[in-house]
DNA sequence: TAGATACTTAGATATTTTTCTAAATATTGC
DNA sequence: GCAATATTTAGAAAAATATCTAAGTATCTA
């Protein structure tokens, strides 16, 4: 996990929006577009930006480019953060 | 939470890395900064950024002010994470 | 193949963030 | 109170990021 990419990426409110938007399941550029006053260009950016984090994944569906979440991702990084805080409990982990 | 703030803060590597030495126990402001290769006027804006985020938590020791760790965000934001990103197995959440 | 739609890339500008130097505040010990 | 130490605040310069317009690429439909 690129960890510096994936907390830049998560520290902009439009890319966790999108983030966000694509907990329901896979959408193409533009349905995720339509929830945000920004310019397609701009959204590009973000999930350029997103896509290098490997936060989500992409499959070109046709005309369509069809974005989904990369889960895996997550998971490290909530691992990462729960290993960032020391342990106040009784269980192992350093 | 202010979760833009706890985001932002923890997207610069300098930051993390504070958070990092504070692991092992609360440091002063000098202490901390020993490690690094930066002013103490860069390091204290650092401080100011994280203690926004109420990553960290300040005590006036004399001279010294005590920086440590804030758990609670901690668990906070790896909450919201876990939060995140759908649910792959059967149990609840939305 | 031409025209329309979906999306990205390039390049410019505006905003935000990081860092520095210099000066200010707080506390200690004489 | 004065000098020394620890840290922060102010203000400026440099670097990174977000956004836009214009132009490019890919795919579909006729």
């Amino acid at each position: 996990m690129k960890q510096q990419e994936v907390f830049k990426a998560m520290a902009d409110p439009t890319r966790r929006a999108i983030l966000k938007r694509l907990q329901g399941g896979p959408l193409t550029a533009g349905e995720i577009g339509e929830a945000f006053d920004i310019t397609p260009a701009s959204l590009s950016h973000h999930f350029a930006v997103l896509k290098h984090a490997d936060l989500v994944r992409t499959e070109r569906r046709g005309q369509y480019i069809v974005y989904s979440l990369n889960s895996t991702v997550f998971e490290d990084l909530a691992r990462m953060l729960m290993d960032l805080f020391p342990t106040k409990g009784k269980v192992g982990g350093k």
